[in-house]
DNA sequence: CACCCGTGGTT
DNA sequence: TAACCAAGGGT
């Protein structure tokens, strides 16, 4: 064995040795393995999130509910309101069936054809789970992933056709031992210095092994398909107060901001025909217009009050104190209305 | 495979 | 500032 044949999955864990990343969901230096709830609930967070914003919800999470039994008994209500302002909504109503499921279970099962079975748990996180939880070889493929395969292989093909590539290439590499640290040691590469712009491959402990490196513009790596572009609509939100209070409803557990409390609103398919409903007849007075960028489209929500003396339409809702309105668990787009509307009312 | 689903930070 | 990006999953 000459230092030649060191593997590309050598290097990287002895660089992930000196320079990996101390998070609040990572074991201890010393201690192989880690909670699998820590695992699980950090994993379902991180989708799609970045870590910065991860952090105090983890931290909020894990406090009120240290352990999965634990949140397997709690109301769907309150799991909500928490992860209210971290987005995807979906991801909040499958942890507690998740919960629920792998409590009945009496644990989380530790392999990824069983784990991938769980709500909200997909080929990603299940591979991560039974990697960095149980110890076991799988293949993790995330952004990260694909961004470093794409460079260290020179991948022409543009994403997401190159998906079956990429993975056959992240499974070339990835060892028999310590895969779940070999996955975490290539998204804090990704993270840090294989970074989606300006990759600092002076610092990278693979750049010998690169040929996006070697091509001289590793940036290029990964292609992309291009992207369609992000409508605009309009729509109208309800403030309704009484006696200190106002209206809120839960929206369908499908769609936009699935299963959350919020104002009720005219579906905001309303364009510039103003086609849409209000909850009830009468005066509205325009308070403002929220902005808000979604994923898919941009939204201008105008903020109208209606007069009190009605009572609201036939959605099912709360009265709910104004100057409590942080409890409620709002998403951001209801946020901004409540503090557009509070300042005024 | 294409589309839907949030949010906040960065350039 | 408009666009891009971040530890994806469900349908």
């Amino acid at each position: 064995m000459t230092a030649s044949m060191e593997t590309i999955s050598d290097k990287l864990l002895a660089w992930y040795d000196v320079h990996a990343r101390s998070l609040p969901w990572r074991a201890r230096p010393g201690s192989p393995l880690t909670d699998p709830y820590r695992v699980w609930l950090s994993e379902v967070m991180l989708q799609q999130t970045t870590v910065a914003a991860v952090k105090p919800y983890f931290a909020k999470f894990t406090e009120r509910w240290p352990s999965v039994e634990a949140l397997a008994q709690a109301p769907e209500e309150d799991v909500m309101a928490a992860w209210a302002g971290l987005g995807y909504y979906s991801r909040a109503r499958n942890l507690v069936k998740c919960a629920r499921a792998a409590a009945r279970m009496g644990g989380f099962p530790e392999t990824e054809v069983e784990l991938v079975k769980l709500p909200g748990v997909g080929a990603y996180t299940a591979a991560a789970i039974a990697a960095i939880a149980f110890g076991q070889r799988a293949v993790v493929v995330d952004a990260n992933v694909e961004r470093v395969v794409s460079r260290l292989f020179a991948i022409a093909q543009p994403l997401p056709a190159s998906r079956k590539t990429i993975r056959e290439k992240a499974g070339a590499i990835t060892p028999d031992d310590r895969a779940g640290d070999f996955a975490q040691a290539m998204m804090d590469l990704g993270a840090g210095i294989c970074a989606a712009r300006d990759p600092d491959c002076a610092l990278c402990p693979l750049a010998a092994d690169c040929q996006g490196y070697a091509s001289a513009d590793p940036a290029r790596f990964p292609i992309k398909a291009a992207k369609k572009a992000k409508p605009v609509r309009q729509g109208t939100a309800y403030w309704i107060a009484q006696g200190g209070k106002v209206w809120l409803v839960r929206r369908a557990d499908k769609g936009m901001l699935g299963g959350m409390r919020a104002f009720p609103d005219d579906g905001w398919r309303a364009g510039a025909d103003g086609s849409g409903t209000a909850p009830l007849a009468g005066e509205g007075e325009t308070l403002g217009i929220v902005r808000h960028s979604f994923t898919h489209f941009s939204l201008e929500m105008a903020v109208v009050k209606l007069d009190s003396d009605h009572s609201p339409g036939e959605q099912a809702g709360e009265w709910w104190p104004i100057d409590d309105l942080e409890s409620a668990g709002l998403p951001t787009l209801f946020a901004k209305a409540a503090s557009l509307a509070a300042a005024q009312d």
